[in-house]
DNA sequence: CCTTAGTCCTGCATGC
DNA sequence: TGCATGCAGGACTAAG
């Protein structure tokens, strides 16, 4: 499941090999991997160019030359490749196909990534919070929430904050000794302080390791991601913490498997 | 305002 | 071996 330091790690990938080039035809094997119609989309996009790729929450996003924006949410298979092996044909949903003759495939098993087009001057993905990769602004924004919502949903949701998934959550609030179900409004002003610190940190540090890789993300190229080896938390149910020595438990919360420590993350 | 459950999807693990 | 079941989950939606 990419999240930011997956995301970020693709992006700074394709930046390298697609900008300034032109799209000459797209192939679409998967009409739902679009939002909105299809025949549009096809239309504005051949004949532009890719001027800048950047990476906004979990969001690929692809500003063309002229002054469309292209989002890609990868869901939880989705992925960005340069070059199709055999075996992956059957999961192709979106073909690229570029002037110099090579091509972007959009490949997602479970079909629930999805790419949209913004018109020219709409803002794109409006909704999203806040990058989480400064400190201060975390914990300015996570100070100024007034909600009693567990504080692992409130992680969750991106329009408090943009770009992180189950695994960094997990991790975070792990690292930051807050529990997973613990009311927002009821972690004291210090643990706020200490998450706002541990987020960016953590996401950093996956960003220099490339990002996770569990059975679904797998970052396009050599070398592969290796933050994994890196998680206290995240599919360690069963462990014993790294710290306290207590087993590492799994709960649901929302409907989401949440990882924590009960020495660690007291209720 | 909030939570829960269902939807979309496929591959993999488990159990009989 | 094969078949059925359950599980994973990001974002969204409907219902309570």
């Amino acid at each position: 499941m990419p999240e930011l330091p997956e995301v970020e790690t693709i992006i700074r990938h394709l930046r390298t090999e697609l900008i300034g080039k032109t799209i000459q035809d797209i192939h679409i094997f998967w009409n739902r991997s679009i939002q909105g119609d299809i025949t549009t989309f096809k239309n504005n996009l051949i004949g532009g160019s890719f001027r800048s790729i950047l990476r906004r929450g979990k969001y690929v996003c692809f500003r063309l030359d002229n002054a469309l924006n292209m989002t890609i949410h990868l869901g939880m298979t989705g992925k960005l490749l340069l070059s199709l092996g055999d075996r992956e044909r059957k999961h192709l949903r979106i073909e690229f196909l570029m002037k110099t003759g090579d091509s972007l495939y959009f490949h997602d098993t479970r079909k629930f990534g999805k790419v949209r087009l913004w018109p020219c001057r709409e803002t794109v993905l409006p909704e999203l919070g806040p990058e989480p990769m400064d400190a201060d602004r975390v914990f300015r924004c996570l100070r100024s929430l007034r909600t009693h919502r567990a504080i692992k949903t409130v992680l969750l949701d991106q329009r408090v904050l943009a770009g992180i998934g189950n695994i960094y959550a997990d991790e975070a609030l792990f690292r930051a000794g807050i529990h997973p179900r613990k009311p927002f409004d009821r972690v004291s002003p210090d643990q706020i302080k200490r998450l706002g610190g541990i987020i960016p940190e953590i996401l950093d540090q996956a960003i220099g390791n490339m990002g996770t890789t569990i059975s679904d993300y797998r970052p396009p190229h050599r070398p592969h991601g290796e933050n994994q080896r890196f998680l206290k938390v995240y599919g360690q149910q069963g462990e014993n913490c790294q710290i306290c020595g207590n087993k590492i438990e799994k709960i649901r919360i929302n409907n989401r498997g949440t990882h924590f420590c009960p020495g660690c993350q007291m209720e």
